[in-house]
RNA sequence: GGAGUGGGCCAGGCGAUCGCGCGUGCCCUCGAAGGUACGUGAGGAAAGUCCGGACUCCACGGGCAGGGUGCCUGCUAACGGCAGGGCGGGGCGACCCGACGGAUCAGUGCCACAGAAAAGAAAACCCCCGGGGGCGACUCCGAGGAAAGCUGAAACGGUGCGGUAAGAGCGCACCAGCGUCACGGCAACGUGGCGGCUUGGCAAACCCCACCUGGAGCAAGGGCAAAUAGGAGCGAUUAAGGCUGGCCCGGCCGGCGCUCGGGUAUGCCCGCGUGAGGCCGCAGGCGACUGCGGUCCCAGAUAGAUGAUCGUCCACGACAAAAUCCGGCUUACAGGCCCACUCCACUU
RNA sequence: UGGGGCGUAGCCAAGUGGCAAGGCAGGGGACUUUGGAUCCUCUAUUCGUAGGUUCGAAUCCUACCGCCCCAG
């Protein structure tokens, strides 16, 4: 997928300052896109190893991509970095949806 | 029909829409990016990283140390794997399990507690005989003995008969074990004869014997342009010191002169998938496997590609994600299918 | 992905074949009017788990499980 963060320093930057957004299934982290790459907007995705296995952290990783997909991201001009949840795993689509577009208006990368 | 043993195979299918990696063609473009069509896209364990290799770099001269394997014979590129055989153990059986060399004929060590004694047999307890003392229980001296006895995981072959004061392979029979000879087998070993009567356990204790073994690892290693800083080869030759990724001997470097252009990124590219390869057939072999012929091309990502929504069918889907590659081992696993065989019951 | 290390009481830990030391914390008691300090005492039955070797295993061997560190 095109618009992803690629370095984990930046990704650490975004962890340190950006602003945070809990849900039941996902945790969201949002920060303006620095101007030197550009004007579109990147995402990343986190599924840290106590989730489980391998198979399962890339399920996770995949169904919060189809998420952002759906919602219509990458959003311009924001930084944002997904972290799965263990709920995410057996989370209907619908439901995931939502709780994103929730997030993503708390943190304010989209507005009212 | 029930119970079971061994071996092999599969690991949700189909359709619609949106989406992802790679390859090829086409469109656009100076090129890239992009678009589009077609093809292709995780496993039997991809896992644990327990062994063995390939490949790459370093060291290459000898020795020691260290590590590994451990019944025999094969297979293999190699193996700690596999096959066949032997021995021991388990099961009524089909079958299954086994780190299974050496403990007199190398040496050292350990065997707590208990027990008379834990490994050159015997001091004392004890058994028995003779003599002395004492009314007696008993005690002292001398000779003989290791059978019985409590203990313990284990008591210098076992059981029985004879023998004796008590005993002892002292004699005999059978069994176990040892040595030796003959036969069968490539061998492990097996069968039979003969002999003297005999030797605790632990080598997953040190060790001995036989065989194998240099070190690191694709984050190995190499290439590309910009910016910043330092190496490599050759020649002659002295000290502190350093290197030779365990140690020693031995060897080399550091200092000087000449010559040559190189190293380093959370940059990119190569390495990177035609291989000890899969499938089919024939031939050899009990088998692991091998030979020959035909045929196929079968993931290659780089924050890491297979998902989402819906329909439909059924047994309602387990364990689980390639990261340099291959051969094994081990561990996890919902279920389903096939083949061969064993035992029990019933029918004909 | 590769390399290396560690699991013993709630915590820190010693023990390398024969009874699982010690300290901190905690419970109980003594002393004290009470508290602190001090002293005495208690607490491991699965030594991460499961097998094996041995008469005997935290210790030796094998296979698993969990955690930590290093290399871009």
């Amino acid at each position: 997928m095109r618009g992803t963060i690629r370095s984990s320093r930046e990704i650490d930057a975004i962890f340190r300052e950006g602003e945070r957004a809990a849900t039941r299934a996902l945790v969201l982290l949002a920060g303006k896109t620095p101007a030197k790459r550009g004007p579109r907007g990147r995402v990343a995705f986190v599924a840290g190893k106590k989730l489980s296995n391998a198979v399962v952290r890339n399920r996770a990783k995949r169904v919060m991509r189809a998420a952002v997909h759906r919602s219509g991201g990458p959003w311009a001009g924001w930084d944002i970095v997904l972290i799965a949840r263990s709920a995410a795993i057996d989370c209907p689509a619908t439901e995931l949806d939502r709780l994103l577009d929730s997030a993503l208006r708390k943190a304010g990368a989209i507005s009212q």
